[in-house]
DNA sequence: CTTGACCTTCCTAGAACTGGAAGCTCTATC
DNA sequence: GATAGAGCTTCCAGTTCTAGGAAGGTCAAG
């Protein structure tokens, strides 16, 4: 499939596409007669794994990494195990963190009444208000 | 307490709070006599909040409007409950997201025995290898 | 056989930092 | 009180990760 079909069904925009093809996070794609570059469904996995990890604020360093981990065989099983679980630790600390600002959010909705009243108590927290100024 | 202290306690870096005050995300830290900017540790929680949604890849003006429901009480509260409830949809769908990237990690550690046999089965799948060109 | 959508490369611009220079300030030690 | 070093200040330039747009080649439909 060429690149707009694949960015339509990765949710990577063809400008992202070759833009992670020329930094080297993906490889370089095949080319068909007409120069186009021609993906398979292998290649559109893979992008829509860098576009979720994107969105959950992985580095594209850290997503190098992490599909070297499928690219480079010669790696030791051991090594992919760590580096794995080393990754599953911090999208757990991910996980918590949303879990902690989603709990924040539906404190925040649940005091604020519907109707249009001007008055969120929760609101005063965070608010600009200084002190305990050390 | 003076701005190193405050990086050091809201894990956001001293160049980063003078950023993100240049550009309005927090509002310009008091002074003290010898110019040093002065933080309280309510500019630590906000400072908190902000490393947290950043490292969840909340952008800085998405994060800008949820410090505005903080900051400006003269909101509705129908328009706070509505930008909270708004949020939190995507907060879920980031979980699900982080869901799915831990499965596929999990699996993939699972998949690879921890001795230093160079075999896992699952690297097959998103390797270099192109089939079910489209 | 032209029109419009899609592809190509290249160059520039924006967002969100990040590093470094040049200089002032505080603290601690001699 | 002088001095060293860590920490603060501003300012300007560079990096990363895209996004936008120009200039031109390609394809499928009418």
């Amino acid at each position: 499939m060429n690149i707009g079909r694949a960015a339509e069904v990765s949710g990577v925009t063809p400008k992202t596409i070759r833009y992670y093809e020329s930094i080297g996070l993906i490889q370089a794609a095949d080319r068909r007669a007409n120069n186009y570059r021609d993906y398979s469904d292998t290649d559109v996995e893979t992008l829509r794994f860098i576009q979720r990890a994107r969105s959950l604020g992985f580095s594209v360093k850290e997503i190098g990494e992490l599909l070297a981990l499928w690219r480079d065989k010669r790696r030791a099983s051991h090594d992919v195990k760590e580096f794995a679980e080393r990754h599953i630790v911090e999208i757990d600390r991910k996980m918590a963190e949303l879990a902690a600002m989603r709990r924040t959010l539906a404190s925040l909705s649940q005091l604020c009444h519907g109707d249009s009243r001007p008055e969120c108590p929760i609101l005063d927290d965070l608010a600009g208000t200084k002190k305990a100024r050390a």
